[in-house]
DNA sequence: TCAATTGTATTTTATTAAAATATACTGTTT
DNA sequence: AAACAGTATATTTTAATAAAATACAATTGA
């Protein structure tokens, strides 16, 4: 079999469905009604219908489609387990690389790696075509793709990227008008920070998640397609860093928090330059982390 | 026949080349030393190898390879036509799309487009996973690719992305040293603008070229893969349009020239609020170019 | 003896071929 | 004539496959 049948197996059990919500001799709707409704093509459809007539459960003659008997559980169709999506693929790449620490000039073998995450190798390709537009792997000479990210200069690279994006962020920001919601937001997030600092001793690990949901927000203001795609890949790399990098987490997380609540506080009352300053402090000791959570790595 | 041996026939021609500097009688290097010379597998140096023996080019028996004839442009393969490299892929790609004003939504028919470009179906899948993650193409929920940009709203989020990366170039760019050869190379680029005005009557196309040049300068001094990547994305849409936008083109470019001088002069005096200014102020019209020629196309 | 080299087997990649699916076109039916 | 089904064709997805790369074992010659 080359392509899997995979749309006609869950196409058919949509039929079932539909059916089950019908009585006996009643008539199902046309072959274009019901590929619309399912999102499907008619070739499906009609295959489904044919399969239905077969199991004695629909009689299809023409445009008469009569319901016979109401489907039951057991007629369905094992349906293919589901294969990774892609965001649970690019999840699961960059979660390899971190904890194993691939190192810079790694050739990646597709075929491999297309058995360890569990997807088809041309989905694999597709992925890294994808990275190799933000130049994290790029095509080897004879073959395959080499891994080029995650050495310092890389982390260097990305955290500047990163200040140029978020600084701009900032200047939109402080530019909304009183009643966006993102000032709302801000103060929830405030709160938030508030709340984590009291506990932070037994809960640092937590950190991780309200600080991604700190920069997302932030950058949320900037509606432009570039910086939300850019911003995917940067704030994935920075969680992933700081997942695995736990050396002086609680302390370091304690310092972000200040850090974040500073920032938050001047943007609040609308200061430009001390909103500014405070994102520029932030960013750059978030440099100094990737930075230093790489060189760590690099010695184990 | 699976894979091309398009290969393993360019690395005969080259093994022939290796041969006709040698002289009869002679020995070949060992088969690692030609593989890595002739940056190919020692696979397919064995199967070069075979075949001069076949040929009786060379008499090749376990590790005395000794040469008996000189080859001669007979004896040469036919390499296959070489296929459209990855950028000239995206070339004819863009080209198409803005030559022939494809509507936004458009589903792209890859094997079709495949023929067209004479690309393999699956090296524009690759293209298309690549373009996928700037938002240009999207996939469709049924099947194939769908065109994303190219809109009115496309434009202004590209235009306000490379304003945030122009901007941070500017700003890099006047803190470089005095003897940072980026100094020469704008004055440079001033005289050349300064003797395109002078025959911008005749001449006025050579301005896309200039205007490329001018933007790359600029954004040189940012050594950064992810401001790299965007903006040779930038440049090339820009570039595009601009070649397929004919309207008030002399206007447009005399006065995109004064623009670029202003700028230029700005920045030769280390006047930072200056160049910002002058920066912002054409990039602002260059946005306006690209909007206006992309109402112009949409009426046509 | 051992480093360099070749011989052989295995793995991986690039490309194709074919099944699955989508779409276009043509002929019925209501 | 509008809605629908039947049929034919085009396109996409994906397994299969030949080419190429790599890994490992055997051999050679210093």
């Amino acid at each position: 079999m080359a392509r899997t049948d995979d749309r006609f197996r869950s196409a058919y059990n949509t039929l079932l469905d539909i059916c089950a919500d019908m009585n006996a001799g009643e008539q199902l709707p046309a072959e274009n009604a019901l590929a619309t409704q399912m999102e499907v093509s008619r070739t499906i459809v009609r295959a489904a219908l044919q399969k239905l007539d077969s199991e004695k459960l629909v009689q299809w003659d023409g445009r008469r489609k009569t319901l016979i008997k109401v489907p039951e559980a057991k007629h369905r169709l094992a349906t293919a387990q589901s294969v990774p999506s892609n965001e649970e693929l690019e999840h699961q790449f960059l979660e390899w690389i971190l904890r194993f620490d691939v190192p810079e000039g790694t050739t990646l073998n597709v075929a491999q790696l297309s058995r360890q995450f569990g997807v088809p190798a041309y989905s694999l390709q597709e992925f890294l075509a994808g990275l190799n537009r933000f130049g994290l792997v790029e095509r080897g000479k004879k073959s395959g793709w080499i891994l080029r990210g995650f050495t310092a200069e890389f982390a260097v690279e990305l955290s500047d990227f990163r200040q140029v994006l978020e600084m701009n962020a900032v200047r939109q920001l402080l530019e909304q008008p009183a009643d966006h919601e993102i000032w709302q937001q801000l103060k929830l997030l405030r709160k938030e920070h508030e709340d984590l600092k009291t506990v932070l001793a037994s809960r640092y690990h937590d950190f991780s998640v309200l600080d991604e949901k700190f920069h997302t927000t932030i950058n949320s203001v900037v509606k432009n397609r570039f910086v939300i795609e850019a911003q995917k890949i940067i704030s994935l790399i920075f969680h992933y860093h700081y997942l695995w990098d736990k050396t002086d987490e609680l302390e370091r997380n304690a310092a972000a928090i200040e850090e974040h609540l500073g920032w938050i506080d001047a943007m609040l009352s609308l200061d430009v330059a001390r909103s500014e300053a405070a994102a520029l402090k932030h960013l750059r000791s978030s440099k100094e982390t990737l930075l230093s959570s790489l060189k760590g790595h690099k010695l184990v």
